[in-house]
DNA sequence: TGACTAATGCGAACACTGTTCACATATAAT
DNA sequence: ATTATATGTGAACAGTGTTCGCATTAGTCA
């Protein structure tokens, strides 16, 4: 990206921590992020592997920084997107929710970071901040956002909000939905599913309980 | 499980390829699905390394055979939820749902194994089977089951269906929503939110469009 | 029964992985 | 200039998935 291409290549790098982040970057979208190696990052920056050891304590660490700046890159398209929103009068929630999924679907390896409990440290104290402030947009998308709010304390309609569209995202990256096709008619069936949600945003006054339905 | 125990052990196993999955299984509940080891599943069953490749050409074969049985026990749980429901006469979707979530919360390690779509072989004939069977659970779970319908299709409905229950078990299981709570408060969460769900399934007469919510 | 065949298990080897540690080199501070 | 500190290196280690020729057993059928 920089200029990799050194002509003496001097004894330090100068910015290794980042550049590990974009060659998992690059690998993790070339191969898939099971295919993203220590080693393999380190070749690909042209440095020893036992170097990246001074920037990160562990595999895991990097992968917790890799997560940590795509969950940052999901709240960046998911601000753009609720921005476009306000200015042309749309439903809020429905553009935040598709840039969830169209993220998603351009990124996945980089959306299977994000919540790889297993493989990060998911106590991380920016991965945490990150996700916090990510899930606030979820919130926020669809009614007032409370400023002064328990960041890990989600009401039923805020949970189902994140959760279909967190889940839709994962049925088309990780599972077997709509697999033959192409990712413009998987956000099409995206902003089917996200429609058909919106009477369960609505006041609970306009929607009445029918017996036959209650749950 | 059966007896590893042999007082000498005869040359051939017997019943390896099962006992392998079963060696997956107590690997991934102890210590987590990437701790899993082809050479430490060898070794619980007592039986070296290589001779695994007899009965899986890859530890990706084996993996998935161990989805394949995961999805198998997670169609049961449903199925028998389901039962319960219609033999108590209440709601199906939200017995089959919950289910879903109480498997994921339970067994945590064969959730995260059935959707890894990088660490299994997702065209696996009897994979795909399998993960067709559940859908079906979902699909029929509030509405009635159409029988020759395309197992690959969904209604926006459907789709909301499981994505909604497919997210909010992944929140939970690889996620930052309710990390300190109990997995019983967690099936709390989701039920209400579950029930959240209710006013997109009502007939779309009952609940005519408002504008200001309209999408 | 015995001999042949197919199935199943083994041990040694290979390339690759994450990780450590003593050492080399560059930068910053005094 | 002389330190001290930060950063990169090379060789080594244990552990991984996988292969391959060989050993052992089970099944088949004369």
């Amino acid at each position: 990206m920089s200029r990799e291409q050194g002509q003496k290549k001097p004894y330090h790098h100068g910015n290794l921590e980042e550049s590990l982040l974009n060659a998992v970057d690059e690998l993790a979208t070339k191969f898939g992020l099971e295919a993203v190696t220590l080693r393999g990052c380190a070749k690909l920056v042209g440095v020893s592997p036992s170097s990246a050891f001074r920037h990160y304590v562990d595999k895991r660490a990097l992968l917790t920084a890799f997560a940590t700046r795509a969950l940052h890159q999901l709240s960046d398209a998911m601000t753009a997107a609720e921005d476009r929103a306000q200015r042309d009068g749309s439903n809020a929630f429905h553009a935040v929710g598709l840039a969830y999924i169209e993220f998603a679907l351009e990124k996945p390896a980089f959306f299977r970071a994000m919540w790889r409990e297993e493989t990060i440290y998911p106590n991380d104290e920016k991965y945490v901040a990150a996700a916090n402030e990510l899930s606030a947009h979820l919130k926020g998308g669809f009614r007032e956002t409370i400023e002064d709010e328990d960041p890990s304390s989600f009401s039923a309609e805020e949970l189902l909000a994140w959760s279909s569209v967190h889940g839709l995202a994962n049925l088309f990256v990780d599972g077997p939905v709509a697999k033959d096709k192409s990712n413009s008619e998987k956000l099409k069936k995206a902003a089917d599913m996200i429609r058909a949600l919106a009477p369960a945003f609505e006041t609970p006054e306009a929607t009445p309980p029918r017996s036959e339905i209650d749950l």
